[in-house]
RNA sequence: GAUUCCGUAGCUCAGCUGGUAGAGCAUAACACUUUUAAUGUUGGGGUCCUGGGUUCGAAUCCCAGCGGGAUCACCA
């Protein structure tokens, strides 16, 4: 990338200017009253021509062909796109053509905002279009957009496709790209509908700190920072089900958030730093109630995007439709691997792993290694939703006991397409139990295992006056989306995924250059040559840097005076 | 973190065993009053990601770095 602007950016500057000169405001401060849309009138139009004789679009202009003293372009609004037709003596009913002819063809570009009125026909070749009586620039646009285009097959040419641009420039890529625009559309239905059904039942949305003393509810490694005043270590949380639960001690019966989370982990095409996540929590229900509700809201949120209870993700076909199939961890891995593992110790379960090729470590307790022969043997089997249950206690140390299995806990996991998407629990209400519990990850921390969960005193506090049975849930809204959009990428469906830092060059500004002797007019052309700061000029030879100078006021045509060989050679000491 | 591929004009991409950097679109000029991937003619536009090395000569070969993609590992 050129520091220097580019040919084009020079001439559209230039043309910013020169609307200045004719005494049109490049960035109107008033308002631009919109009376109609692209998407309406294309869908609209035919069905009733006569609500379309007078209309006011605004959008970006996208593409134009010029013919002499007629012209089309296409406007693109936040609806789409619509095909809009000039007739120089219709806009310019005077004398003055400049409108047209200076204004229209030569100073306006792809990428600016414009506004029109007309009215709505069709051409002879029958595509329903506006015909503009009246023009207005809105906003110039200074840097060129990519031409992205499209054949009457849809097939798309010279598209915008390197990730890397349309995730740093998500502006650029929604802009030429506009399909990818219905994935955020529907992310945010995945919400909304989400909330409207929470909301339906009676149930509260709090929201609870971001910036936590301890970071609890999750087992995650976390990013640090630091309040001044107070002088103390903060961390932005990693979960917020201990602030939930407290809310639900404070006697709220059912209580949801959505909200960021932040994991300072590894970033993949399933992993973003941060990431939203929905947790709700009800009083006086168990995971059984649990899994119905769940069902229930998946299947409202897939109609509210897609009509029906199915989606299409990849070669599958999704029906979340409940009742969903429901497993116990230890059924699941006897029917995907033959072995029973419900009644082995540590030791037996690590020699099943060796048996099954599953690498362990010292720092694995049971649940653990339980866990490594799920994800290595099952997971990827569980396509259609399926609910995993009754998980055993060391893996899940704020879940209730099993009100009849030994050593579980009730706690179920739902798999979509090989993926975990929600998690929910009967909620650890006995503050000693829970205590233990705590300890128990204390002795793993010990152990080795760096995502051990750590104590949280005021959340035990909170347990000791009382919580009712209440049941848990959480859900990645990201992966969700993801599910239901059918992306395979988490960067797909956030606006602005993380990325590293774009390098920056350092460029030194006018006055360095002016300071050091050369005449302003000439440092675009140090710049064009490629000095950006002051250094990089002084470890270049003199005699060459003059000569080049006079080169490149050849090679630019420019009017310029050229200055004297004593002169340059100054900007050297 | 590992492996691998990629980085050339505003955008999408060519560029052979190393020898003066190319195309399409975009852009500029001219023509054109119903075009639609508008058309025709003519022109301009480049830090070949950065820094080293090999060489008479590097976009090309080698090394290092930066950025990105994919796969794997890690990951409640």
């Amino acid at each position: 990338m050129s520091i220097a602007l580019s040919e084009q950016e020079i001439l559209r500057r230039e043309s910013l200017q020169q609307l200045r000169n004719l005494g049109i405001n490049p960035y109107p401060a008033e308002a631009f009253d919109v009376t109609a849309w692209a998407k309406d009138i294309t869908e609209n139009f035919e069905a009733n021509p006569d609500t379309y004789k007078h209309v006011t679009l605004a959008g970006r202009i996208m593409t134009r062909r010029i013919m002499g003293s007629a012209s089309f372009a296409e406007l693109q609004d936040s609806t789409g796109r619509i095909q809009i037709y000039l007739k120089r003596d219709d806009i310019c009913p005077d004398e003055d053509k400049t409108l047209y002819n200076t204004v229209f063809k030569k100073l306006l570009d792809i990428g600016d905002y414009i506004g029109i009125k007309g009215y709505v026909f069709l051409t002879q070749t029958g595509e329903i279009s506006v015909h503009v009586q009246q023009l207005f620039v809105l906003s110039k646009s200074l840097k060129p957009l990519p031409v992205v285009k499209r054949d009457e097959d849809g097939n798309i040419h010279d598209g915008f496709t390197d990730p890397e641009q349309r995730y740093r420039q998500r502006y650029v890529d929604l802009t030429v790209n506009p399909d990818f625009k219905q994935i955020f559309i529907n992310r945010s239905k995945v919400i909304s509908s989400m909330r409207d059904y929470f909301n339906s039942e009676g149930w509260m949305e709090v929201e609870t700190p971001i910036l936590q003393p301890v970071h609890g509810g999750a087992a995650a490694r976390p990013f640090a920072t630091h309040h001044n005043t107070l002088d103390m270590p903060l961390f932005l949380r990693i979960a917020n089900e201990l602030y939930l639960k407290r809310l639900i001690v404070a006697g709220f019966d059912g209580v949801y958030e959505f909200g960021k989370m932040f994991r300072n982990e590894g970033m993949d095409r399933t992993h973003n730093p941060e990431f939203t996540s929905v947790e709700i929590y009800v009083a006086y229900k168990d995971y059984i109630w649990m899994m119905e509700m769940v069902e229930k809201c998946l299947e409202h949120v897939t109609r509210a995007i897609h009509g029906i209870p199915v989606v299409q993700y990849g070669a599958n076909e999704i029906n979340f439709a409940g009742p969903y199939v429901k497993l116990s961890m230890y059924d699941s891995i006897l029917k995907y691997t033959g072995i029973d593992v419900s009644e082995m110790d540590e030791a037996g379960l690590r020699e099943t792993c060796a048996d099954l090729g599953i690498e362990t470590n010292e720092s694995m307790g049971k649940g653990k290694l339980i866990d490594e022969i799920f994800g290595a043997k099952v997971e990827a089997n569980l396509i259609q939703p399926t609910y995993i249950t009754d998980y055993p206690i060391e893996m899940t140390p704020l879940a209730k006991k099993h009100r009849s299995k030994e050593g579980l806990v009730e706690r179920f996991e739902l798999f979509v397409n090989g993926k975990e998407i929600a998690n929910a629990y009967s909620e650890l209400n006995d503050p000693i139990d829970q205590r233990e519990r705590f300890e128990d990850q204390l002795l793993l921390a010990g152990r080795g295992d760096d995502e051990a969960m750590a104590m949280d005193d005021d959340f035990l506090r909170a347990l000791e006056y009382g919580m009712p049975p209440t049941s848990g849930l959480g859900i990645g809204i990201d992966r969700l989306v993801m599910m239901m959009t059918n992306q395979s990428t988490i960067q797909e469906v956030l606006f602005f995924p993380q990325m590293r830092p774009e390098k920056k060059s350092k460029i030194a500004t006018l006055d360095d250059f002016v300071n050091i002797g050369v005449p302003p007019e000439w440092v675009p052309v140090l710049n064009k040559m490629g000095f950006n700061t002051v250094e990089e000029l002084k470890a270049a030879n003199p005699n060459k840097v003059f000569n080049d100078l006079g080169g490149m006021r050849k090679k630019m045509k420019l009017n310029i005076d050229m200055p004297v060989k004593e002169v340059v050679m100054t900007w050297f000491e």
